[in-house]
DNA sequence: CGAATTGTTCGACGGTCATCGAAATGATAA
DNA sequence: TTATCATTTCGATGACCGTCGAACAATTCG
């Protein structure tokens, strides 16, 4: 069995959209979708070649569409894509 | 069997990204989704409450990005959602 | 403690975008 | 042909967005 997907309302769906709109932002969901270990935003900053200022930014852009998980662990910030919330997103746009 | 799906490239990728993100945009494609006959870019601006300027804008960004068709017939425009173009974007995105 | 590392917040700047009115194009109807 | 209707193009405007440097906060290490 598949995890059980979030229901997204039409405002959710609407800040996915828009995150996914972004190739910088687009890439880092790639990337993390290849990822073996939650990347921290200082790899970010070094895979897509952006300020830690903006990476920042584009974090909170994804944090809040749902589309990313942030953990904070001391210095760190360990990222992690949010698989369920995709699919969901994936599901809907496949309804159409 | 389905329609075979074309293949995006990274840049027809980004474009239709783009075009997804913008509320009236995503709004005229689920109302193409549901009608029956093909409406004209006058019954998109009222669906949208938006000037004839606007949604031939919206119309272009749309035939660009590839989820639309345009065809042209007298005075009129006929527009239809091309379901192959988003059934290889739902796939590529299922993909992640 | 003080120094170094990680990440965030705060303005600011430049570019892009959604929107419209007005003018232009094209096609039908009178 | 003239008038009317559908759509496009143009130019402008206001808002939003991606980006960064600098300053700040929080944590770890010496």
């Amino acid at each position: 069995m598949t995890a059980r997907e979030p229901k997204l309302d039409a405002d959710q769906f609407a800040s996915i959209s828009k995150a996914l709109a972004d190739p910088k932002r687009f890439d880092l969901l790639q990337r993390l979708a290849e990822a073996t270990d939650a990347p921290t935003c200082s790899s970010v900053c070094g895979w897509l070649g952006l300020a830690p200022a903006t990476v920042s930014h584009h974090l909170r852009e994804l944090e809040t569409a749902g589309l990313v998980h942030i953990e904070r662990d001391g210095k760190f910030a360990r990222i992690s894509l949010r698989r369920d919330v995709l699919a969901a997103y994936v599901k809907q746009l496949a309804s159409l």
